[in-house]
RNA sequence: CGGGGCGUGGCUCAGUUUGGCUAGAGCGCUUGGUUUGGGACCAAGAGGCCGGAGGUUCAAAUCCUCUCGCCCCGACCA
């Protein structure tokens, strides 16, 4: 049944932007505030965000990481020590110029990411290869002066984590960029049920100042691609930039290699886009700030033990791990709430009234398929994780298909250009490696490349764009 | 930053074209009562000087100028 329990709501289907931040707003992920282009993370969404840290940092300290914290302010000469890092970030960079009434000496930039603090403070504390490598993770807000902003996807501010790594060898560096990578596809993928595509980003597109940029890019509904997280080998650059030197076992001073990495908040714009339904949200239970909501149906005479009842299982449900929400306000009514938690994108709703009172049990609905199930009160807490964990993987499998469906292999520039400009997705297509066809592309599509498709053949095939021969296949997407 | 759209109680909007009594509606909110298995009903209330600043006029939500913000489509980016 797609009934529409809620009005006023734009379907999915038909608009999805406005939808999306109809979403957002009635779900009380985010809002708007005064200051252009920042928004609150109200306490459902921030929920969902400390979630999603408390997973990825979990993986982060299995691998030897460690958190720790630098400075708001990044001192402008730091700033432009990395010449294609700093070209990069300049026309986004928010200055301080003014302490009190004073003008600063030399104006300090907000961050717009740290490496410019992070590797002169590096720089001071390797001496020897004993010292490497470090392997820095911090959880913090930068700020990015965008021109166009959109809830969750793009804000002036926003929270992330950005990782700083330094290791004595070149393979050693790379192998932490691939770890990082192996580590956010899982996070993606396993906690927020994010299918991707992931691979290196082509010169052009790489962050401003890496050798190697490797991509996670998930398809959203409305054919274009989000990037989900970026892992960076530097090579030595910034550590030249920044002098990071260690006297190696073998008697010579050496320039270390650098990796950075991170993700940010834009995942959560990515599970409301990637699960979300015309109904509202739905949150995969691994990152849902709910998982459960019980509510209870009451009547006159039956109330006081119906509701006894529901804050027995609740508490149950609680005591067993499973986050859950009694719903008990007698303001509203059951269908009310339905829709409510619905919208919310609570994974499990459990109802409980009077029949179920006789006959011990409840009633569950799945938020994915509102399937419902009558689960006898002794079954309860063997069954609900077995659910969650159903619908976790219902839900990437959907979206998994969803995936597969988006994209695209063409070898011919003119379907390319139809696809692109109507149903979108990702197209797969052939390309000689050079820039200028990544530039002809843009133009004529606003299409680019979201990653490399490493693993397929370009032997004897020709550039979908000038027609020489392919050095790789290529994922091209118009991108948020 | 270019093109387009929109700012009127918390929300969605009507009213602006053609200036004119006390600025309206639905939802939401408060109180009381009846209800409660898919957004209940009745009654009584509270709440806005119309994004902001100037100007024109006897008179401005309405006309003019400037400005701020939001949304969409582009270019730039997580």
């Amino acid at each position: 049944m797609v009934e529409e329990f809620v009005t006023a709501i734009p379907k999915k289907s038909v608009d999805f932007a406005d939808w999306y931040v109809q979403i957002v707003r009635r779900a009380e992920l985010a809002d708007y505030t005064p200051i252009k282009g920042c928004m609150v993370y109200r306490p459902y969404g921030y929920g969902i965000w400390e979630l999603i840290k408390d997973a990825l940092d979990r993986r982060l300290k299995a691998t030897g990481h460690q958190n720790a914290y630098f400075p708001l302010f990044i001192p402008e000469s730091f700033l432009t020590k990395e010449a294609e890092h700093v070209q990069g970030f300049a026309p986004e960079v928010a200055w301080v110029t003014h302490g009190g009434d004073e003008e600063l000496e030399e104006r300090l930039a907000i961050r717009p990411t740290s490496e410019a603090i992070v590797m002169p403070m590096y720089a001071k504390w390797v001496r020897s290869y004993r010292d490497l490598p470090i392997l820095i993770n911090l959880w913090n807000n930068v700020v990015r002066w965008e021109k166009v902003t959109r809830l969750f996807l793009r804000t002036t501010e926003f929270l992330w984590q950005e990782g700083h790594t330094v290791h004595r060898t070149a393979e050693d560096a790379m192998e932490e960029t691939l770890r990082i990578f192996g580590i956010y596809q899982d996070l993606v993928e396993n906690e927020l049920a994010i299918p991707v595509l992931v691979g290196p980003k082509s010169a052009q597109e790489k962050f401003a100042g890496a050798q190697a940029t490797y991509a996670l890019e998930a398809m959203m509904p409305d054919g274009r691609a989000l990037q989900c997280g970026t892992s960076h080998y530097f090579g030595q650059n910034f550590s030249q930039a920044f002098d990071i030197k260690f006297l190696d076992s073998d008697g010579e001073q050496k320039h270390a290699w650098s990796t950075s990495w991170g993700v940010s908040t834009r995942l959560i714009g990515g599970l409301v886009m990637t699960h979300g339904d015309d109904s509202g949200l739905i949150l995969p239970p691994r990152v849902a700030p709910i998982q459960v909501v019980v509510v209870p149906i009451f009547y006159g005479s039956e109330m006081a033990e119906v509701i006894a009842k529901a804050e027995e299982l609740a508490k149950a449900l609680e005591d067993a791990g499973i986050r859950t929400k009694l719903d008990a306000r007698d303001e509203y009514t059951p269908g009310w709430k339905f829709s409510e938690w619905e919208l919310r994108g609570v994974p499990l709703r459990l109802e409980i009234g009077p029949r179920d009172l006789q006959a011990q049990q409840v009633v569950l609905v799945r938020r994915d398929n509102r399937k419902k199930e009558k689960v006898g009160w002794d079954n309860l807490l063997a069954r609900v994780p077995e659910i969650l964990k159903d619908l976790q993987a219902a839900l990437l499998t959907r979206a998994r298909e969803f995936l597969r469906a988006s994209i695209y292999r063409t070898k011919e520039y003119g379907e390319f250009v139809s696809i692109m400009e109507s149903r979108r997705g990702f197209l797969l297509s052939p390309w000689c490696g050079e820039a200028s066809c990544e530039d002809k592309i843009k133009a004529e599509t606003t299409a680019t490349i979201r990653c490399i498709a490493e693993q397929e053949d370009a032997v004897g095939a020709a550039c979908i764009a000038c027609g020489h021969p392919a050095q790789a296949w290529a994922y091209f997407a118009k991108s948020y």
